[in-house]
RNA sequence: GCCUCUGUAGCUUAGUCGGAAAAGCAUCGCUUUCAUGAGGCGAGGAUCGGGGGUUCAAAUCCCCCUGGAGGCACCA
């Protein structure tokens, strides 16, 4: 019944660390690592990346302002982001950064093998350049036609640049998106995509000049250049699997490209774009997520103490956590992650109902000292659930597999077993049991210590969802203790 | 300005091909005693943003108005 195993690559956006993470940045790995902890349940061969992005102007900038140089700005930041993935029980396969040896060296090397192809030409970039920002900026940012950060009209500057020719493949990419529905997620991301490219597709400035950014990847064909964050940022997810080495073999193309909906436009166009011209294969989607919103405000950097994932998950444990994350916020669109709404979840659903369903169960079981087999008397179908994760609907798989939890609790109601002795008593908590063992196999992507502690409480082996219908044959369990604090 | 999405119960949302308006939270009532002051059952609560149109039939399709969110690349 269980889906042939397979590889599965799921990648997150690389942070850019010129901020310490927050619990935006958190929503997105949470969610990276329950679908990589999913596939790994199922038993595929999984790779989860995920890591920082470290070049570019503004950490130049942020290392300057507090007197560091960019590289040990970088490695303070970066290492803030990482440990607070594992403290979250997020487990990639590699943290890459974009300032390793390997990806500095794939990022060289597959810029040249598209200047080979002949997608990467020496033009010239004209720009509105602000003297004050000593960078350029866009129409869009001015104000009366003036720089509002120094209040200066900006002047048209001109400077030789090296271009990607991107126009070239807008004809492809548009016929790629249509061919392939499941590329761009969700829909209503897919056809803002598809509307741009039509309205036309510059060819890209994939470099800056070295006497005024030092801070990048030295550009490969002309050493007066660093290389443009974007386009070398991209190219992680090639340089985290070994491009193109083995590893990249066997997991390439990614199945899923995981990112926050400001980063759409580089991994639908110009990511699939620079790949067509080095002839590797697109990813299969690119889903863009919606943002998070915190008691209702903007995440802003000076808010940005206040929503300190490793606050919040002191305060409200790490499970309580990934578990609204993935409960609470349409994946799709933009959620608010408010701890009042928070609180009530974890109570009423983590303490109540499954805390709860786990303690009764095993209060019930302390007359039996084993409980064998018998036939399960509550039925699970899961299919619809596996359906849902293959769609990236996590809330709505969640929500299924929840519905076990208070089929149970229905079940004990029903059953009274608090009257019933011996054998009758057995074959019920059985049941129980059962149920619990196979809950905690669904729940295990989500909330895996939690699960892990379930497996430890009923004397039993973790098992993934291979061993989903492997019932055990005799249950010797141990004392009841509390899951879920709550929340006052 | 151009484009995309969105407005459904107090709150968060589901609603497929047009076919009797759903769920959770909150509120209120009933009930169980195994359990973490837990569990179970039930009730009230919606002019589906407003107006017009198509249709035997519209939350759903079309038009207008209006509120909200987002995208418009070389900033990451």
């Amino acid at each position: 019944m269980w889906n042939i195993m397979g590889k599965f690559y799921i990648t997150t956006a690389i942070d850019y660390v010129n901020s310490i993470p927050h619990v935006g940045h958190a929503y997105q790995k949470v969610i990276a690592d329950i679908i990589s902890r999913w596939h790994k349940n199922l038993g595929d061969d999984v790779f989860f990346l995920t890591g920082t992005d470290e070049h570019g102007q503004k950490l130049a900038d942020a290392a300057k302002d507090q007197g560091l140089t960019p590289k040990e700005l970088v490695d303070e930041n970066s290492s803030k982001f990482k440990h607070v993935w594992n403290l979250l029980n997020i487990k990639p396969n590699r943290f890459i950064r974009t300032t390793d040896k390997d990806h500095i060296k794939t990022a060289q090397e597959l810029t040249m093998k598209i200047y080979k192809k002949g997608d990467i030409y020496k033009g010239t970039y004209k720009g509105l350049y602000c003297k004050g920002c000593e960078a350029y900026i866009t129409e869009k940012d001015l104000v009366d036609g003036k720089c509002p950060h120094h209040n200066k009209v900006p002047e048209i500057l001109e400077e030789e640049s090296y271009f990607f020719r991107l126009g070239k493949y807008k004809d492809r990419l548009l016929k790629h998106i249509k061919e392939n529905e499941e590329f761009i997620q969700p829909k209503a991301r897919r056809n803002e995509i598809i509307n741009r490219i039509k309205e036309g597709l510059n060819d890209l400035n994939i470099t800056r000049l070295k006497s005024s950014l030092e801070w990048g990847i030295p550009f490969p064909l002309n050493e007066n250049y660093v290389t443009y964050v974007w386009w070398e940022a991209l190219i992680n997810y090639l340089s985290g699997i070994e491009y193109p080495k083995e590893t990249f073999k066997r997991y390439w193309p990614a199945d899923i490209h995981l990112l926050g909906k400001d980063n759409g436009w580089f991994h639908a166009v110009i990511w699939p774009a620079m790949l067509f011209s080095a002839d590797i294969k697109p990813p299969k989607t690119v889903y863009i997520h919606g943002f998070l919103t915190f008691n209702k405000q903007k995440i802003s950097k000076s808010l940005g103490n206040s929503i300190s994932p490793v606050k919040l998950a002191e305060k409200y444990s790490v499970d309580g956590i990934r578990y609204f994350l993935a409960r609470e916020v349409m994946f799709y669109d933009d959620g608010d992650f408010s701890e009042e709404s928070l609180k009530n979840r974890i109570n009423n659903e983590l303490a109540n109902e499954l805390g709860n369903l786990v303690s009764r169960t095993l209060s019930l079981c302390k007359k039996l000292p084993e409980i064998k087999k018998s036939p399960v008397e509550i039925k699970f179908e899961i299919k619809n659930i596996e359906e849902l994760m293959k769609n990236y609907k996590i809330t709505e798989a969640l929500n299924e597999i929840w519905k076990y939890v208070q089929d149970t609790n229905r079940y004990i109601n029903q059953k009274e077993p608090w009257k019933l002795q011996d054998g009758e008593l057995e074959k019920v908590m059985y049941t129980c049991l059962e149920s619990i063992r196979r809950i905690s196999i669904l729940l295990w992507p989500f909330i895996p210590s939690t699960s892990e502690k379930i497996s430890s409480l009923l004397n039993i082996e973790m098992q993934d969802l291979k061993g989903f219908n492997n019932e055990i044959k005799i249950y010797k369990v141990g004392e009841p203790e509390i899951l879920f604090e709550k929340i006052i």
